[in-house]
DNA sequence: GCATGTGAATAGGTTCACAGCC
DNA sequence: GGCTGTGAACCTATTCACATGC
């Protein structure tokens, strides 16, 4: 059974089989109709597409609580996403290692960016310098940002922009609570 | 000014104005015409609306790295969001202390959920055993539970889930440089 | 026979545009 | 005059349903 149908990816996903044959198809027909989709060759399709046969230079600014844990966060190495550069402004933490990693100066980061080639930065600042923080690395060349601040950052169209709004999340938690007290 | 106008709160985060009224309208139109939203008003409203004047009782599961991360993290704390129950199945931090909360062990878990009276869950554990704590949470009495595994849960209709999903967030932007590195 | 691939139908959500009110 | 509130137009995304091919 090298085989899996929409419907038990569906299942799988939390979505319906309509859902996954639609979407699938617009990374062409690969499906075998009465069989389903090659696992083989749907993961092969998927890595591909998603740029996970790529290795992305990856740097982490911000080397606080969140940051720390990102660094050591098993799901992103598993996947192959492995951080080489990192920046802190705290001049206690400049100098150290993480990993086999030393950590980088605020002042240095526009260089540490440019001479590792960085094309991804996992953003894990307060929210008050976010924006600022964004900006240089923009500045230094960096194509898309990861931001894990509660702030909405601004960058130019061609640099990609990913949130992690966990007190988003949570207020929406929130609000389906304070909903549930009433229905 | 204790006013703003809609073109402003969509400029702020980064919408339309169109959106912004057509969103405030459903929550009762308190705008006032040729001025904008009085900012008390709209604050309190949102805040009632959203459940941020309810306390809620928030336990974390799991202290790991992301999970203590979250539970000194500031955003959560400003906003009203403390967590009062810890529980972690490490041994080691069973009967330590995290500010001024005791961990818990994971086969308490059920226990100190209940006497705590916990209506939302903080899920912070690998993503292999999240749904089956998941289901504990429920069947303890948990109505929203916020997510942080790259995990797919199910839970039961009258429980809310929230999904952080850093790895997909991640896996979004290398998406988005490989098909940069094309077109 | 069974499951894909895809036009057609539907639903959902965003944008337009303007009447209404301050 | 300026800005909200909202029906209508529009656009995008999901669901349906079935012809197609293994």
């Amino acid at each position: 059974m090298a085989t899996v149908s929409s419907a038990a990816l569906a299942e799988r996903g939390g979505t319906t089989a309509a859902q996954v044959r639609k979407d699938l198809s617009y990374l062409g027909s690969f499906g075998k109709r009465g069989l389903g989709y090659s696992v083989p060759e749907l993961t092969q399709v998927l890595r591909r597409v998603l740029g996970l046969d790529s290795t992305w230079r990856v740097a982490l600014v911000g080397a606080g609580r969140i940051g720390t844990a990102l660094f050591e966060y098993e799901p992103f190495r598993k996947r192959g996403f492995a951080i080489t550069t990192v920046v802190d402004s705290d001049p206690a933490k400049v100098g150290s290692r993480m990993g086999n990693v030393v950590v980088r100066g605020d002042d240095e980061m526009e260089q540490a960016l440019r001479e590792s080639g960085t094309e991804l930065v996992i953003l894990a600042v307060p929210a008050p310098v976010a924006q600022n923080v964004a900006d240089r690395a923009v500045a230094a060349g960096v194509k898309a940002i990861l931001n894990f601040a509660p702030a909405q950052l601004r960058v130019p169209v061609d640099v990609t922009l990913g949130n992690v709004s966990m007190l988003l999340e949570l207020e929406g938690l929130s609000y389906a609570l304070a909903r549930g007290k009433k229905g």
